[in-house]
RNA sequence: GGCCCAUUGGUCAAGCGGUCAAGACGCGGCCCUCUCACGGCUGAAACAGGGGUUCGAUUCCCCUAUGGGUCACCA
């Protein structure tokens, strides 16, 4: 039974690398009908933010990727904060030093500051004497448990980049347990990972070169080691690693400009993974139907905005005319004040739009006409000049004035045979139209329904004002 | 700087010794069409470089170059 965990420190909100971490650890546990745990690690109490856990909460719940086990559900292997599980690291810490695989250092700040960069520890506390020890303690002296790194190699496996051999003698004795009486990431990392039985430890590649560190502390402590899945890392356009700081977008931010969540987890399952064909969109569901970590590259993959808007964009195309029509709605309160039918609207404007942000400006020619140059009459491919505008108008006013009933068929039929008596193209009679409704350069919809959605006396006050511009240019 | 990892079109990527080197985004063209968009068709665009191994390398090995990651009492 294969048991994965997603282990965020709550810092504030959700990266994307953070999220499509959390949804490959949620895919390999899911496509095995395994268990996903959510797992709290606040061992840095300086750099806590206020709420963060709760944008955890949030964003997990928002994007479906549903724990088993975790904080807020509960579960077997609890506590899942590892701020309240501080016995257990001590303990094990302890049992290390007792078997001489780790010990006691006392070490101050700037001792440690006076050594060379880049040095590793230089075993200082290592050989101090049992009375030595006893005394620094009885004096409440501060102190951290480093581990002994033994000499040698140590190789381990990794589920996508393989085999990796190391040197321990680039490994520093870490610190496992800190002055403040709290693990060390790695070791929490391990304690926890061992004691909630995780079998695939899934994480971002930067951890490949701090895993060996794992093992080392996995062998001394006497527990099997886990399988290590690491992800090829996602960078922005210039191959950095993704961070707010450098000013790329959160999941939260790419929420509130209006992607869709679902848009969003499908574009970043295909970051760092391919499916065995060609296909491109996924439903949760079907990830997990699909996932297979053999798909998982190994080079990282740059966050490629466009690719990402133009899969939104699909997203709201295949949305529920309905919902979308709700979306719609909401977004044109200010820009569209006339009574129409939103839903009418929205199905005008449902294959036209990246992101909500584009609907307004889309449909604000309806309250108002804009002013407008009478150069937008003149259009090549229309074939239509500004005189021939002016007769087209001049010669529909009359036929529109006359129309009884306001319906886009009739009003297109009747339209069309005075293009045909007339002897001319219907662009050199539409375009016209098209452009006095909207007085813009492009439109949601033609001619004819234009017409219909403005209604006739808004329509035949347009066309007038059309015929006024162009006659006294 | 040490160590580790990576390197197929601008981007995401398939490929796992023999392919005209897929597909998608973006870009260009054409078609459809009452504008734009959608849709359909289509074009340009890639195996970092050098050595090996092999009858044959994008695929395997080595070197170089470039990029990245990591070297905390941060996670």
């Amino acid at each position: 039974m294969i048991r994965t965990r997603f282990a965020p420190s709550p810092t504030g909100y959700m990266h994307i690398g953070n999220l499509r971490t959390a949804l490959y650890e949620y895919l390999i546990a899911k496509s095995k009908n395994g268990t996903f745990i959510l797992r709290i690690e606040d061992t840095d109490q300086n750099r806590l933010v206020e709420g963060s856990t709760e944008v955890i909460f949030n964003t997990l719940k928002l994007v479906g990727l549903q724990h088993d086990e975790g904080p807020d559900v509960g579960g077997a292997f609890g506590p899942y904060i590892q701020s309240e599980r501080k016995g257990h690291y001590m303990e094990h810490a302890l049992r290390l030093i007792e078997s001489k695989q780790a010990y006691y250092c006392f070490c101050d700040k700037e001792r440690l500051d006076s050594l060379e960069e880049h040095a590793k520890y230089d075993r200082h506390c290592l050989h101090l004497s049992e009375q030595e020890i006893a005394d620094k303690l009885a004096k409440n002296i501060p102190f951290v448990i480093r581990q002994v790194i033994p000499e040698g190699e140590t190789t381990f496996h990794d589920e996508v980049f393989g085999s990796i051999t190391v040197a321990n003698s680039e490994l520093d004795d870490q610190v496992m347990i800190k002055s403040d009486g709290l693990p060390t990431y790695n070791f929490a990392n391990v304690v926890d990972d061992h004691l909630m039985e995780i079998t695939h430890v899934v994480r971002g590649s930067e951890y490949l070169s701090s895993t060996p560190k794992y093992n080392l502390l996995y062998t001394a402590l006497g527990w099997e080691i886990p399988t290590y899945v690491h992800l090829p890392l996602i960078v922005n356009e210039k191959r950095e690693k993704l961070s707010k700081r450098r000013g790329d977008a959160s999941f939260e931010d790419l929420i509130n400009a209006g992607f869709l969540p679902d848009a969003v987890i499908n574009y970043i399952a295909l970051l760092g993974w391919s499916p065995s064909d060609d296909r491109e969109f996924f439903t949760l569901g079907e990830l997990i139907e699909n996932f297979d970590p053999k798909g998982i590259s190994k080079s990282p993959s740059v966050f490629d905005v466009a690719k990402l808007t133009w899969m939104n964009s699909e997203y709201y195309k295949r949305m529920d005319a309905d919902k979308f029509a709700e979306l719609v709605k909401a977004e044109i309160q200010s820009a569209v004040k006339k009574d129409i039918c939103y839903k009418k609207l929205a199905a005008m404007v449902q294959s036209r739009i990246e992101l909500p942000k584009d609907i307004a400006p889309m449909l604000d020619f309806i309250d108002e006409l804009p002013s407008y140059s009478t150069d937008l009459y003149v259009h090549k491919k229309m074939k239509t000049t500004e005189e021939i505008c002016i007769t087209s108008l001049e010669r529909v006013l009359p036929l529109l004035e006359s129309t009884e009933t306001w319906e886009e068929h009739g009003l297109h039929d009747s339209v069309l045979k005075l293009v045909e008596e007339m002897g001319i193209k219907n662009g050199q009679m539409l375009w016209p139209i098209r452009t006095a409704l909207s007085g813009k350069p492009t439109s949601p919809c033609g001619a004819t329904e234009l017409l219909e959605l403005l209604g006739k006396e808004e329509s035949l006050k347009r066309i007038r004002t059309g015929i006024e511009l162009l006659k006294n240019k």
